[in-house]
DNA sequence: CAAGTGCCTTTATC
DNA sequence: AGATAAAGGCACT
């Protein structure tokens, strides 16, 4: 199946998928391939050009976020040269909506690991507990249900490499099903709300829930801060902020829930509505850049 | 090559 | 409130 892009609504597929906002895409050839649901899914981009199999052009649309006016986002986003240069270089880099489930439990995985040891520990965690699936000769595995890691011990979750991540994941998986929650109803609620609900569950953080709501909820406002976030702020934004705040955060390793707060609400504040578009090519921007 | 550092942090404890 | 430590293991230097 195809979708033709219109110029005016900017798209990039690579970067969309090359960002490190999902875990498990692949790209083989000139194809990629992920797991979404209980499907493998099959995209390639050829300029405006939109080719995809085992999915329906609405799925797509919504699953990459195409149907938001991203030239409108970047706009209001655009407001200093820093993030005027990341959205340029980047400009396309859509920010998805992923199954919350598997978001929840990728940034659980996610806390104080790099972007290719989460890789790995999903790899191992679907290989072990998923569905085997096959497409092209190529072998996939769906993200396990709730149930299928509420059941599994936690040295079967520690053997996928999650570490003392495990307990928190078996405990989030149990209390899901226990009480039959539906990440539906998080939609619904306010970014605020959401956010409250999604820090009730074990081994989610401030910065866990944000992710949560900014890769699979839709919550674009949600601005959260990481390690790189964290550096980007205080290298260009650091006016902003007082200089004891400024001197105290950049010493030292971790974020205390305030220092947390504060730019977070920085973030949202000055970027605006959008705030978790500007989050993420700020994000993408340091990393590409910092590697040389 | 060994040892140290860092990783899209959270939690428990003081 | 805020500081501090502990919690896999792996990639990178």
């Amino acid at each position: 199946m195809k979708i033709a892009l219109s110029t005016s609504n900017p798209f990039n597929l690579d970067f969309t998928l090359c960002c490190g906002q999902a875990f498990r895409w692949e790209k083989r050839g000139e194809w990629w391939y992920g797991v979404v649901s209980d499907k493998v899914l099959k995209i390639q981009q050829k300029g405006r050009g939109l080719e995809f199999e085992n999915a329906s052009a609405d799925f797509i649309k919504n699953y990459f976020g195409l149907n938001e006016d991203l030239t409108k986002i970047l706009s209001q986003i655009g407001k200093d040269e820093i993030i005027r240069k990341a959205v340029k270089e980047f400009k396309g880099l859509r920010i998805l909506r992923q199954d919350p489930w598997e978001c929840l439990i990728s940034y659980i995985c996610a806390t104080y690991k790099n972007i290719k040891a989460v890789k790995q520990m999903l790899t191992a965690l679907c290989r072990k507990f998923g569905d085997k699936l096959e497409l092209d000769s190529y072998s996939f595995y769906t993200f396990p249900s709730p149930e299928k890691l509420a059941k599994a011990t936690i040295v079967e979750l520690a053997s996928c490499g999650l570490g003392y991540r495990a307990e928190y994941i078996s405990k989030t998986a149990k209390e899901i099903c226990k009480t039959g929650f539906d990440f539906k109803c998080l939609r619904k609620l306010s970014c605020k709300e959401a956010r409250n609900k999604l820090l009730t569950f074990p081994g989610v953080g401030l910065k866990v829930a944000d992710c949560v709501l900014l890769f699979s909820l839709g919550k674009l406002e949600a601005f959260p801060v990481d390690v790189w976030i964290k550096r980007v702020i205080l290298k260009y934004y650091a006016t902003h902020f007082p200089q004891d705040f400024v001197n105290k955060v950049s010493n030292k390793k971790g974020l205390t829930k305030s220092e947390y707060e504060k730019i977070n609400s920085f973030g949202r504040n000055y970027f605006g509505e959008y705030a978790g578009y500007a989050q993420e090519y700020l994000y993408h921007y340091e990393r590409t850049h910092s590697l040389d």
